[in-house]
DNA sequence: CCTTGACCTGTAGCGCGCTCCAGGTTCCAC
DNA sequence: GTGGAACCTGGAGCGCGCTACAGGTCAAGG
């Protein structure tokens, strides 16, 4: 199994270093493997982890939450809890999403006003 | 012209009484009306105006932007410099939005996905 | 060897956007 | 005219999600 060091998975997961840490402290990162000389060996798995913490964060999952569904998937926690977590967070990201619309329709009237206003000239 | 108690502005506007206050302090709310007694008085301006900022506030712009908004406003400044924000900003939503389905995609996948290991049991 | 730089732990601090006092006024209903 | 709710100002505090030390260890190149 290929293995990764901290300044790899820097690069491909997209966190620093700091984040990397701080979330291993809090419970988001479990089981991270030390070599020899006690530095962080990240493995495939903790790499595709850290890609489900990126999109759970990215859509604004709070990390109380994320602490939850981390704690179900390590402790081989219900199925069905984990799919309600996703689900409900994939519903409120489907709200987002219609809420961003929502106001961007209202950004474009904006737009078009001052387009107008400046066509008149000063 | 209509005005409007704080009360009615907090239950009009969605913002709170203390962030109506914060907004004010900090420069994104400007010639607030006050009553003889000292109390503030809200006109359909002011209205106007909270929407716009709750929907910049809620497609995430930072209030330093919003404040540079404010001012080019209330100091009758360039309205291409405004639409310049507001492009910006406009674009800035669309690309939220682009990775918010993006990511959704994610979760969709590692829904279907878990729905799978649940319907072949445990 | 010695330097350099990536990494470690533990803990303190920060920036943002509010939110919450303390201590006081004003208004309205009774 | 009294009680209570709504409001005021000024300033301190908070929660979140990191971020930045301090002080040290370890590994590789010259």
């Amino acid at each position: 199994m290929a293995t990764y060091t901290p300044a790899e998975t820097v690069a491909r997961s997209g966190f620093t270093i700091e984040t990397l840490r701080y979330y291993e402290r809090v419970g988001l990162l479990y089981d991270i493997a030390r070599d020899p000389g006690g530095r962080r060996v990240f493995t495939d798995r903790d790499l595709a982890w850290l890609e489900i913490l990126r999109c759970l964060r990215d859509t604004g999952m709070p990390i109380a939450q994320m602490q939850r569904y981390a704690d179900l998937t390590v402790n081989d926690g219900s199925v069905a809890e984990r799919l309600e977590i996703l689900r409900q967070h994939d519903e409120a990201v489907t709200e987002q999403m219609a809420q961003l619309r929502r106001w961007r329709r209202h950004l474009r009237d904006k737009i078009a006003y001052y387009e107008g206003v400046q066509d008149q000239g000063p």
